[in-house]
DNA sequence: ATTATTTTTTAGATTAGTCTAAATTATAAC
DNA sequence: GTTATAATTTAGACTAATCTAAAAAATAAT
């Protein structure tokens, strides 16, 4: 099945949103694509010709079994090229997410491959979404957000539940990077906030409000 | 200047047959790039709307100053791509050419800077044609065939001058690649044959045919 | 210097993706 | 259960890139 860039990105947008709720709606993409609902509608028949969806008017429209395993290999695409971007161009991990848009559409199954190789196979891109394998299964990751970790026990920051430019900068502050070891010693019963051992050295106050957005798991599980 | 793919494809092309003679024309430009000449000509008028070509009708095309810039840029992003299919992720010279020309297209101008960094700003791609740098100018690089090299002094090989897979395949059976030194002993008056040492310890007899397109440089000078 | 041939251009259509504005269907309100 | 509102679809048009077939211009041949 040979897809336009367009097409793939219809795809995906309803596999995203249907990880929310089970149909998606003609407003919900087009909002979510920066177009017009009557141009998503003449997409979904498209689509639809193809066998990729599932569409009946004005009824919203799911993905057939074709159409999500078409999604989940431009998924892939997309969070490998991001993890490239991150750890060996040295991007920060906000910034990679419009250059993936591009790079996600070149077509080359071996390319794919190779480069999945040449990362060593990683299990999540930067951002710590699970990138599906080359058979289209996402692996399952179960990430506890640091509110919810053990107590001291040496966790390891795998993702973040929120991509704001203001986490990171908050996160930068803190010197907390992906990868980093975080123990937590104490929780204060007042309002949530942590007090915690940044990568077994430097001992600081995390507030709770960016604590729930970490998501860790322990050290020695995982890559 | 926002380009599409297809104006960057034509600037390219425009670019390399330039090389050869001063004017480009339509039969010339739809053949290489597998269009029919009507269409060269649309696009002709299109891109001398833009300033990008110097174009009057019947009388053939040329590159303006910022035709070329362009072109220049696009040359460099292909290149860079190559270098990275070939080096970082195992790819053989002969098959990342229509990669790159995917690749080519995604536009941001610092990814390209990361990548050159990442590969070490590298003077030429895997077949050894010159990369342009970020200012647009062309490093000039001055090869000799091995068939013209100095006796009794360690060549490196920089380029190929034929870029089919059988030259492959006869440069994996003589284990020379990209980087190789040769170091000239004899040259037969027969049918001038060379005896050579490969990478200063495996001596062998090269076929002149096949050493004038291999391109040397002196191990010392250059990178 | 005409004629024949080749090259190039124009004219008119087609496809993918998009839009606006109007019409239709579904949902919510009363 | 009408009516109002919101969501969705249709109709018709636009742009970029392409094509085929016919016309026009340039070049070569006699």
């Amino acid at each position: 099945m040979n897809l336009t860039a367009t097409e793939e990105n219809y795809l995906k947008e309803i596999y995203h949103l249907q990880q929310q709720s089970d149909k998606v709606f003609t407003n919900q993409l087009a909002e979510q694509l920066q177009t017009t609902p009557a141009s998503v509608t003449d997409m979904l028949k498209k689509l639809h010709v193809k066998s990729l969806v599932a569409y009946e008017r004005y009824q919203g429209v799911e993905l057939t079994n074709a159409g999500t395993s078409l999604a989940l290999e431009v998924v892939r695409r997309h969070r490998l090229w991001e993890y490239f971007l991150c750890v060996k161009l040295g991007f920060d991990w906000q910034e990679v997410h419009p250059l993936a848009e591009q790079l996600e559409h070149v077509s080359s199954a071996i390319l794919i491959e190779k480069l999945d190789a040449y990362l060593g196979h990683p299990q999540t891109d930067p951002h710590g979404d699970p990138i599906p394998n080359a058979a289209g299964e996402l692996p399952t990751i179960h990430y506890t957000p640091l509110t919810q970790a053990p107590m001291h026990k040496s966790m390891r920051v795998m993702a973040v539940s929120n991509q704001s430019s203001d986490l990171l900068e908050m996160l930068t502050q803190f010197q907390i990077s992906l990868g980093a070891s975080i123990t937590v010693r104490k929780t204060f019963g007042f309002d949530g906030s942590l007090d915690v051992l940044i990568n077994r050295k430097h001992a600081t106050i995390l507030p709770e409000s960016m604590a729930r957005h970490l998501l860790v798991q322990p050290v020695k599980a995982g890559a």
